[in-house]
DNA sequence: CTGGTGGGTTGACATTTATCAATTGATTTG
DNA sequence: CAAATCAATTGATAAATGTCAACCCACCAG
């Protein structure tokens, strides 16, 4: 592993504050990757051997039952997933694909766990981390369970607008099919909810969103910030 | 507070292996209050001051948002609630309110955060805590996005049945209009679903569920491990 | 250049779910 | 006991969402 991804690595929240041997102990048992795009790194169900880490690229957490499937989350570098299997050693409750050419590091689970009973400072980042995770689904779930698709989309442009610098035109860095699964709906539902926000200032371009008022779409999605922020 | 409560709680999974020292100082700081039913514990969006422990009665964990409000989950002795927010000191995410008559402990956050610094063995139960929870909202999840409203009834009522013990007939201990909001659906809809599945050997009489065909049951439902199984 | 491929869109239609209003039935309360 | 209350149910209807088929268009490979 290059030096840089190994310095981006320990300055992840969750390693940063462990001890250097700890640290390094867990380097030298992981494996880095270069996966292509649309690889199936993990399947649902199948026991956690690894604690995964996105270098670089994206990777598309999904679960499927008979016979539908759905997107929960995307995960971009550099981030962590699969923590909670790993920890609690049970399988894993979600598949995971690359959405692109992507390098992943695989970290032993038995490492992860094993420092993390050995390092206290590690089991404290642990405990913040699994906190945010739980608090990023109940958002979800309560977006889920309170919205109209038309609502979860207005405030999902209104979310991604404001990550991408607020300015009113931006870049949806999502396939919209992928979009819709993610919100919950099928893609001819996204191609009319996207028509639904016109009357609110919304207008696509394929991939280009412009919110010509933000005021008028704001009102009508009501953002929340026990819904809509992820940093608390 | 009794003796014997204060022994309930230290088995719980979350209190057993903490010192002894620490575990009595968290009880000193703790209040222990009984509420009549449908009192509103905590708000959503206010700061989180305290762990509640629920020693009687039931907890209903419930959000709104823009005049509508859902049922996120139910919370029955011995177990407790709030805890992602209490470690991040972040807002609660959701309100509470008791069901019934309710005794509940109070045990002031920044006791929490300061023992979980202190004692390393109650900083891995609480990972280990916080990892079932995560694990529980992502099932809960894909139960609502993979699931129409019929299939959640369905696996409901398997689930409910084997908690109660596997018999072909159990009492449901819930309001009808709460299992409803839990499931994602309006009171209606959840009577006419109930209707839905008599066809595959489900008779409803009051709070009283006979499923008179498990296996058509089950065919129908599909149940799943990663969705159904609380356990893992 | 050309034919294929796949994402995105659109229209017609079906299904699911919600809403509203009215009724029933059990329970509580004065 | 009778009135009031509230959860549960039912029917009629509306709204939201999904499904299916067709089509457009950008992109890529031969």
């Amino acid at each position: 592993m290059p030096d840089s991804e190994y310095r981006d690595i320990r300055k992840l929240d969750l390693f940063a504050q462990m001890a250097d041997d700890n640290f390094t102990s867990l380097m030298r048992g992981a494996y880095v990757q270069n996966f292509p795009a649309q690889i199936e790194l993990i399947t649902e169900g199948e026991p956690s051997d690894f604690l995964h880490i996105v270098i670089s690229g994206s990777v598309d957490l999904f679960s499927a039952w008979n016979g539908r499937d759905t997107s929960m989350a995307t995960v971009r570098p550099i981030s962590t997933f699969i923590l909670a299997a790993t920890i609690k050693d049970a399988p894993y409750l979600m598949s995971a694909r690359t959405l692109e050419k992507s390098r992943i590091a695989l970290i032993p689970s038995q490492d992860v766990r094993a420092i993390f009973d050995a390092d206290s400072n590690f089991a404290r980042a642990i405990v913040t981390e699994l906190a945010q995770c739980y608090r990023s689904v109940i958002k979800a779930q309560k977006d889920l369970k309170l919205r109209t698709s038309l609502e979860r989309l207005a405030n999902y442009l209104l979310r991604q607008q404001r990550h991408a610098g607020g300015r009113a035109a931006f870049e949806l860095n999502f396939e919209k099919r992928r979009l819709a699964s993610v919100l919950g709906m099928t893609p001819e539902n996204l191609s009319r909810a996207f028509k639904g926000l016109q009357p609110y200032g919304v207008t696509v371009t394929g991939t280009r969103i412009s919110i010509d008022n933000q005021a008028d779409l704001e009102r009508f999605a009501k953002p929340n910030p026990l819904i809509d922020d992820f940093s608390t």
